[in-house]
DNA sequence: TTGAAAGCGATACCAT
DNA sequence: ATGGTATCGCTTTCAA
C-alpha cells in the first residue's frame, strides 16, 4: 500500500524521528545517514502525507479563495493570478463560488476550516461583515481582495474603486456628457465608484440622477441590457452608461444595438474590470482597469506573510485604477 | 482553543467513541445519550477535523481539478459547472492550471494526492497518458472530462469531437465554401475534431490542404490571429476558418477585420465551444456547442460513484455536440 | 448501549 | 547524532 514513514525508517535501519528530521531538515544528522535515508526515500518513492503533520499542526499548504462566481471573467482571472503567485510558494487553492450568497459564504468557510486551510482569500461581492470579523478575531489568517473592508483590521488589497468611478465620470465629462446612466449592483465597491462617481459630477456642477436603483441579483449582461433598456426608454435618457463591470457593460451596448442606436454615436458606454471581454466586444469597450495580476499577487504575499507570522500589523495595499479608452465612448452628441 | 472530540465527549460525560458514534450515525445509541450529544456539539459548536478522520481513512470530500488555464473561459465555465454539482454533494475542488506542462501536471498529481483528494478530474488537454494511466491502475478515482483516452479504462465524459469537426465542416461546405484553414492546437480532441472535418470533406470530394499545420503553445487569441494573418496572406486563401476553439476564432476575426475584410462576406469563421464570448463579439460567432453544463454534472457524478465504490465497471459518456448559428459565418461570396 | 484502547502518519521533546 | 514516545483528532474493533 502507500508507502509510510515507517516503511522508509525500517528499510534504512533507522528511527521514524531520524526520517522525519531529513524530510524537514531540522535538528542535527549526520551526511552519511541523511544520504541514506533519502536515497531510501527516493527508492521507495516516498511522499509525506500532509494531513498527517497538518494534524501536528503544520500547515496544510491549501487556500480556500471565495468568489461570487467563477464563470465571471473577471473572478476567473483573477483566481488564476491568486493560483499562479500561490504556486510559487508551494500552496494550492480551494475555490468556492459564493453567488454572493451568505448561506453559502458561510458554509464554506466552516467547511473549509475543517479543512484546516492555512487561510482565507476572500473577494468582492462578501458582505457578510459578522463572519470576517469572526475569523479575524480568531486570528485566522484572512486577506481581502477587489472589495474594501474599512471598519476593523484586516489584510486587504483593494482597487481605488472611488478613483475608478471619478475617472469615468470625469472621462464621460470631458466628453460633454452630462446625463448619465449607472448600472450597478449594491456592494461595497459599487458603492465607492458611485461615490467616486458623483464627486466628478459634483465638482462639475452636475446633478446625479434622482431616480437611479441598484439593479438586484447578478451582475450579468442580461441585467446590463434590461437596465439599458429602462434608461433609454425613460423620458429623459442619458447619453452615456457607465457601468460597474464589463459584463453589464457589454448587456448595455447590446440593448443599445438591439433598440437601432449606435455605439457611441448615440450611446456612450463605459466599463470596469478589463477584462478580456472588453477587447471582444464590438465596438470595443472603454473601460476602467484594475490590475488583476497585481492584485492577485499582493493579496497572495499577504496571505503568504500573514500564515508565517512575519508581521503582526495589518496592511492594506491600495492599487490605482486606469482609464483604457477604447471605441465605445465617444463626443456628446446632439444627434440625440 | 479548537474544539475537539474529547470536549464534547467530557461535556457530554460519554466516551469519545461515543461521540464518534452519534457524530457518523454508526453504532447503536440510546436516543437519549444522542440527543444529549447532539446538544452538546451545538452547545460547544463542534466542527469534527476532517483532516483527523481522513487520517483514519475517511474521505476528504475534496476533488482535485486540473485544467489548463483557468483564465481560459470555456474551463472557467466548466470548472464552475463541475463546482456546482460537487456542492450538492459537499465535495469541494482544488483547481489547477496546467498550462498544457506535463511538468505542473505531475507536480500537481503528486502535490495533490499528498494532500489526500479524493479522486481527480482532468479536463482537456491532458496529454501525460503515462501519469493517467498509473493513476488507473493504482485504483485512484480518475475522471477525464472533455478529453477522451480510449486507451484504457477510465471513467470518461467525453464530446463527440469527431461529429463536432464534422457539424462544422458540413456547415460551411453546405455554404459554399471549399477552401477552409483550420487552427487547433494539437491535442487529442482537436485532432479527432479534424479527423470529423476531413471526412465531410471527403463526402464531398473535397482536399484537406496539404499545409495544414498545428499552432505551437497556447490557444488564444493572439494565435488565432497570427495563423489566420499567414493563412489570409498565402497564395490561395482560404474563404472559411475552422477555429478549434472560440478564443481562436476571435483572433481570426480580428486578424480579418485588420486586414480590411469583413466577417463573413469575406471569410467566414466558425468557433467551436459556445461560451460567453461567443456571443459578445461582433459579428457574434457561428460555433460548435459543448453542453458545458452537463459535462460538469456527469462527470462529477462518475467521480462520485467511483469514489463509493458503486460500480467497478469504467463508463463512457459522450455527449454531443450542436451546430449553433450565428453572424459570423456566409454563403461562399464571388467577392473573394 | 457504552467505552477502552489500538491505530492512522507524521512531529517534536527528551533521553541516550 | 540518533531514537523512544507522547501527541494531534478521529475511527473502529472488541469487551464489558
Amino acid at each position: 500500500m502507500k508507502v509510510t514513514i515507517y516503511d522508509v525508517a525500517k528499510e534504512a535501519n533507522v528511527s521514524i524521528a531520524t526520517v522525519s528530521k531529513v524530510i524537514n531538515n531540522t535538528g542535527r544528522i549526520s551526511e552519511k545517514t541523511k544520504k541514506k535515508v533519502l536515497n531510501v526515500m527516493k527508492k521507495l518513492d516516498y511522499q509525506p502525507n500532509i494531513m498527517a503533520s497538518a494534524l501536528m499542526g503544520k500547515q496544510t499548504k491549501t487556500i480556500g479563495l471565495l468568489i461570487p462566481d467563477l464563470a465571471n471573467p473577471f473572478f476567473a482571472e483573477l483566481a488564476r493570478s491568486i493560483e499562479d503567485r500561490g504556486h510559487e510558494f508551494g500552496y494550492n487553492l480551494v475555490i468556492c463560488s459564493t453567488d454572493y450568497k451568505e448561506e453559502k459564504e458561510n458554509k464554506y468557510i466552516s467547511l473549509l476550516k475543517r479543512k484546516s486551510v492555512d487561510g482565507f482569500i476572500l473577494a468582492s461581492g462578501f458582505e457578510n461583515l459578522g463572519k470576517v470579523e469572526q475569523l479575524v478575531k480568531e486570528d485566522f489568517p484572512v486577506a481581502i481582495v477587489a472589495r474594501d473592508f474599512p471598519m476593523f483590521p484586516v489584510n486587504t488589497v483593494a482597487l481605488d474603486d472611488f478613483m475608478g468611478g471619478y475617472l469615468a465620470a470625469s472621462y464621460l465629462i470631458d466628453l460633454g456628457h452630462e446625463n448619465i446612466g449607472i448600472i450597478a449592483r449594491d456592494v461595497w465597491s459599487n458603492r465607492e465608484r458611485i461615490r467616486g462617481f458623483k464627486q466628478a459630477l459634483d465638482e462639475n456642477q452636475l446633478t446625479f440622477p434622482t431616480d437611479f436603483e441598484y439593479i438586484e441579483k447578478m451582475s450579468h449582461i442580461i441585467q446590463g441590457k434590461n437596465m439599458t433598456i429602462k434608461y433609454l426608454k425613460s423620458l429623459n435618457p442619458p447619453t452615456a452608461i457607465f457601468a460597474c463591470n464589463d459584463l453589464l457593460a457589454i448587456g448595455a451596448i447590446q440593448a443599445i444595438k438591439e433598440m437601432g442606436m449606435n455605439v457611441p454615436e448615440h450611446v456612450s458606454v463605459i466599463g470596469f474590470d478589463n477584462t478580456i471581454i472588453a477587447t471582444i466586444v464590438e465596438p470595443p469597450l472603454t473601460t476602467i482597469a484594475q490590475p488583476i495580476q497585481n492584485m492577485g499577487k499582493e493579496v497572495m504575499d499577504l496571505m503568504i506573510s500573514q500564515i508565517n507570522g512575519e508581521k503582526k500589523e495589518k496592511i492594506r495595499v491600495t492599487l490605482h485604477p486606469s482609464l483604457i479608452v477604447r471605441e465605445s465612448t465617444g463626443k456628446f452628441n446632439i444627434v440625440n
